[in-house]
DNA sequence: GACAGACAGTAGGAAGTCCAACTAAATTTC
DNA sequence: GAAATTTAGTTGGACTTCCTACTGTCTGTC
């Protein structure tokens, strides 16, 4: 799905808001949090993230959709296709991919009965599953990988440079959480 | 499974990873998506900002669960305390809060049946409910915000300017998909 | 070796989000 | 003024995520 430069949906985003906000709310949520609460500059960065995610959740999940896929399973799609025999441990994709234990096993559960993965026992270890990519698999994630790749419009008004700072600074606090180190 | 409940949990996020990697894996994803697809830096900045929104959602949410609230609703509470009235249409709920209108419908019945907010026809037009905040919703929202604020871990590793830079890089985005403008 | 404890994965449930379809009320059009 | 269209909100369903609790398997200690 591509879109076109000029004027095609206002909003890529969520559900399609009949027409933008003439103000930007986070901004204007902030001001009001300074005068009656406190500073506002962490609250107005949490909530910034928070609907930029969702903005861009939905933008890839809006071109995954043609080929059956949201943006957790492409995700679990690419990770077994880069890996080097194909397959993990559910374990292991729940760490690559911040998952819950649960929420690999639905992810997995769809992406099987889709025929794009399978499930099949390891080898040494009763306990483990692994999880391998079909030949099925790998076509859907190059198809779904154009698919995601014209969806730069996600990202459109940033320019590279300033992709990366924010990319930086999301690790910064990523790090400092605890994610990885 | 167990995880287990350290005193201050090393991992505020998600589910509580039993360690962090001990490498970033979205930059290790990026490095592979370099090498076998192509550019990388859009990718990778759109899985930063899914994961920190996890990371914050999950802080968030945890400080406010003792007080019954989950970040959604806290959002809501907030808005309507410091709207000009203490209620606001449904409809303008959404539009502020960014939230498709059965979401809207799905927090203020929660709200509701906790007491803290109440429907209430609008004097003109009866296809409009008005959301009301009480009293004790907005004795909640006093006590919550507190929670809410001692969380500036969430965005600990970032330094007040560098805050303020994410926020204004979200901006860039958010405008250009059409939130607000 | 036996057994307690850790680990891998799954089942069931709650919460939140969106979509599609619907009712009721207001507004626009002719 | 009647009919068509738009708007506000709800209901039911699908999906994702996490949590709690469980089964089965491995491992370290005695």
């Amino acid at each position: 799905m591509r879109f076109p430069t000029v004027a095609y949906p206002l909003v890529v985003s969520g559900f399609m808001t009949e027409q933008p906000l003439p103000f930007d709310p986070i901004a204007r949520a902030a001001e009001l949090w300074e005068q009656r609460v406190g500073p506002s500059t962490v609250m107005a960065a949490v909530t910034s993230v928070m609907r930029v995610q969702q903005v861009l959740q939905s933008a890839v999940d809006t071109a995954l959709r043609p080929h059956g896929l949201t943006f957790a399973r492409f995700e679990a799609l690419v990770l077994l296709f880069h890996s080097q025999r194909g397959s993990l441990p559910m374990r292991v994709m729940g760490q690559r991919l911040q998952l819950h234990p649960t929420s690999v096993t639905n992810i997995v559960d769809r992406l099987e009965a889709d025929g794009l993965v399978k499930r099949i026992p390891h080898p040494t270890d009763r306990r483990t599953t692994l999880v391998e990519i079909t030949e099925e698999g790998k076509q859907r994630r190059s198809e779904a990988t154009t698919a995601v790749t014209s969806v730069d419009f996600g990202l459109r008004g940033l320019t590279e440079r300033q992709t990366v700072t924010l990319t930086d600074l999301l690790a910064k606090v990523r790090r400092a959480n605890g994610d990885f180190g």
